[in-house]
DNA sequence: TATGCCGCAA
DNA sequence: CGCGGTGCGGCATA
């Protein structure tokens, strides 16, 4: 019995006959491909680690994968190979880490949710993989395949005559998805139903010309399949909590949601086409035909780097599937940017393009056309202006053939449910940069919008030359000694970071680099920073122009407008409000001086500011040989929290393939003198200036709602000079301050945040 | 009566 | 949790 397994598969015998190494732990241990050791996966349930029932076949080096039985993947991206194996990769498994040589994937029910979306089927997943793979596929990986995929595609959602129903050529699964409760009591009992209570309809599909050469088999196979559909019909406004039960973690019958545009004979068509000099690039098309790889069009998420013609894809969208279009974007200045991109690249009229925001309430002329708003608009829930209140209710009315979704990734999540719930359309596409998020709502996403449908990577986007080349650099500036003083005695976080983003070795470097960039390469540079005070000290006595949110929008335009064209304008300074929607092409250099506590969003955000630069930069550095075109620089007090963060941030970096580098040495010590805060007295000036700022800015965090605490606060900040502020009364102020919550016994139902609390307060109230 | 600017709310 | 965006009402201006 127990012989017939063994004598079956001897793994360890084929194993030793097919390789040339003893261990196959060692052989495989990725420690000669430079690949970083171990210690980086230690996270792991020790699976990965335990390479004992790989078997590498006898051609594995021409074979790019490595594939392991937790649902890890390694992709090696010197193979020949690499190309196919990373469009099939991204299209069946989740990046979890892409630098140079070597790639980590993972293997999740989303990510196979997504490739059979994208109409790839569990055979070809499976035998893709197994080509590919140096290894025989693990058992465990098969069966992963196996039980994720099982119920895929087997569902659909659909829109008809503003109506929704799930459809099926299966009626014994819509039985079993009606034997849940959410389900059954979101359905709506129509007419014209079978014995089973379903509404049997054809569902016909044509095959569209292109297609991609590892999806074909599978589209061939699906469209067979449908040869009639059941359906029934289920309210509107259950329409997302139908979608979560069916989701794998739930029912596990995950709804497709296609959109048969060509067979539309209910709504309008909307005329327009792209211009012929509108040529999507590769991975544009690349996009497009996931999207559109069976004839119909498929709800989902692409993601591309900022820079890299987003809206070229959003429009392309839009061309093909001629009905009405609802684009929304996160902020007025955007919603004129998309109304301008599809008059740039697309025939369409200029009546038949609307922008709604609270200035500009557009209507098209018409049948169909295409409306551009904001996310804002559409879910606002407060009283509108009567204009406004219409325009709303047409949308809600209206069919829609695309709701087109701009940086997906910064709407909250109830934002889209109130988006979604309110309009009706038969395909969603949402457009990101980065589906990095701090909190995990990226799920959400998953069935609010749909799966990933396609991801480029960055690196080869580098490569290829459609966005620009960076160089990622941390440079560490050391605390001076008075910073470094006043930084221990504070237990404030606001203070504390008053102090280390204030360091003036970190101002010094700072108006180095700026020199630097100016003067020895003619760079236009944006220093970014998000602590209102650090921004406007460093601007002032840099004498650089900077714009924040007070900053009025004439004021806006006209530093932009010098920061693009004037030879004397090469350095601004933003606030947060550079971080979305402020365009800059211009830009090639970004400095930050202080950054949200390790968001990784962010830095990718700001990153992409000058991920475009590409083009117009080759035209200035005509001739001269750059390996680099563009420069990200982060300015870190040594010795603060600040480290604590960058770790964080530079993780991400690492994981998009960016090389990173570190500075520790700038500026250069002869350039001393020529730089601001050389001498002690206005190092110590400045000093004083942080310490007044930071505790006026105390005493206005600690107002609330206590009037006595008012009053305190008011003499106190009455008493004026910095030196009655700073040092030993500083601290006097603060031992006060908890003193009396503990006295009034607050500590156990408003503890403060652990990282804000005194290293010596931190022990006694985690003790208890 | 149309327009622009400001402060407020959530 | 602070900062920024957003719509709207109110107010003044022409």
């Amino acid at each position: 019995m127990g012989y017939g397994e063994k004598g079956g598969r001897p793994p360890f015998k084929k194993l030793k006959a097919s390789t040339k190494f003893e261990d196959p732990q060692k052989g495989i241990a990725y420690d000669d491909d430079g690949y970083g050791g171990e210690d980086a996966y230690d996270d792991d349930d020790g699976k990965t680690k335990d390479f004992s029932k790989l078997e590498l076949k006898p051609d594995h080096p021409n074979r790019p994968l490595w594939a392991c039985g937790n649902g890890r993947i390694f992709l090696e991206t010197f193979s020949p190979l690499y190309k196919h194996a990373y469009d099939f990769l991204i299209a069946i498994a989740e990046p979890v880490c892409r630098p140079e040589s070597m790639h980590e994937y993972n293997l999740t029910p989303h990510s196979l949710y997504a490739a059979v979306s994208v109409g790839l089927e569990t055979e070809t997943v499976i035998s893709v993989l197994n080509k590919l793979s140096k290894t025989k596929l693990p058992k465990e990986m098969v069966k992963f395949i196996h039980d994720s995929t099982a119920n895929y595609g087997k569902v659909k959602l659909v829109l008809k005559k503003n109506r929704y129903f799930i459809e099926s050529p299966f009626p014994e699964v819509l039985k079993t998805l009606l034997r849940d409760e959410t389900i059954s009591r979101s359905r709506i009992i129509s007419e014209n139903v079978n014995g089973d209570g379903f509404t049997i309809s054809k569902a016909a599909g044509e095959i569209e010309g292109t297609h991609d050469e590892l999806l074909n088999e599978a589209e061939v196979a699906a469209v067979a399949e449908e040869k009639e559909a059941h359906s029934f019909e289920i309210d509107p406004s259950q329409v997302e909590n139908v979608k979560q039960r069916c989701l794998p973690n739930a029912l596990n019958y995950p709804m497709l949601e296609e959109y048969d545009f060509r067979n539309d004979t209910v709504n309008p068509d909307l005329d327009m086409e792209l211009k012929p000099q509108a040529q999507p690039r590769p991975y544009q098309e690349k996009s497009l035909s996931k999207m559109f790889g069976n004839g119909r069009a498929r709800s989902g998420i692409i993601v591309l780097p900022c820079g890299a013609g987003k809206s070229l894809v959003g429009v392309s969208a839009a061309c093909r599937i001629k009905k009405s279009c609802l684009c929304l974007a996160t902020n007025a200045v955007s919603v004129d940017q998309w109304a301008f991109q599809f008059k740039l690249w697309s025939t369409i009229r200029e009546e038949q393009i609307c922008r709604f925001t609270s200035d500009s309430k557009e209507r098209f002329r018409g049948n169909a056309g295409v409306v551009v708003t904001t996310y804002n608009m559409v879910a606002f829930g407060g009283k509108r202006s009567e204009e406004s209140e219409k325009i709303i209710e047409e949308i809600r009315n209206r069919e829609w053939g695309l709701l087109l979704m701009d940086e997906v990734h910064v709407v909250p999540a109830h934002m889209f449910r109130k988006v979604i719930s309110i309009t009706k359309s038969h395909c969603k596409l949402g457009l990101t940069a980065t589906l990095v998020r701090e909190d995990e709502r990226i799920t959400d996403l998953n069935f609010l919008i749909g799966p990933k449908l396609y991801e480029a990577n960055w690196l080869d986007l580098v490569k290829g030359g459609f966005i620009a080349n960076v160089q990622c650099a941390e440079v560490w500036c050391p605390m001076t000694k008075e910073f470094f003083a006043e930084y221990l005695k504070k237990e404030n976080s606001k203070k504390r970071q008053a102090l280390y983003v204030m360091n003036p070795n970190k101002f010094r470097a700072c108006e180095f680099l700026i020199n630097f960039h100016e003067r020895t390469r003619g760079d236009k540079i944006i220093v970014f920073a998000d602590n209102l005070f650090a921004l406007t000290e460093y601007a002032m006595k840099l004498r650089k122009p900077m714009i924040y949110g007070a900053t009025s929008h004439v004021e806006r335009t006209k530093i932009l407008q010098a920061f693009k064209t004037s030879k004397d304008i090469n350095t601004i300074f933003l606030s947060k409000v550079g971080d979305n929607s402020i365009d800059i092409p211009e830009a090639n250099v970004i400095i930050q001086i202080s950054s949200h506590a390790g968001s990784r969003r962010q830095e990718a955000q700001r990153l992409g500011r000058i991920l475009r630069a590409k083009g117009k930069l080759e035209d200035r550095m005509a001739g001269g040989k750059e390996e680099y075109n563009a420069f990200f620089y982060s300015l870190v007090s040594i010795d603060t929290q600040e480290m604590y963060y960058s770790t964080k941030r530079q993780q991400f970096l690492i994981d998009q393939g960016y090389s990173f580098k570190v500075i520790t040495s700038l500026p250069p010590p002869d350039e001393g003198p020529n730089l601001s805060y050389h001498r002690l007295e206005d190092q110590l000036a400045l000093l004083g200036k942080v310490l007044s700022a930071g505790d006026d800015q105390v005493g206005l965090e600690q107002l609330d709602e206590d009037a006595d605490e008012i009053a305190l606060q008011s003499a106190r900040r009455s008493q004026g000079s910095m030196s009655a502020m700073s040092g030993a009364k500083g601290m006097v102020y603060m031992e006060y301050s908890t003193g009396r919550n503990k006295g009034q016994g607050q500590i156990k139902s408003k503890p403060k945040d652990p990282a804000k609390r005194h290293f010596l307060f931190k022990r006694r109230y985690g003790a208890t």
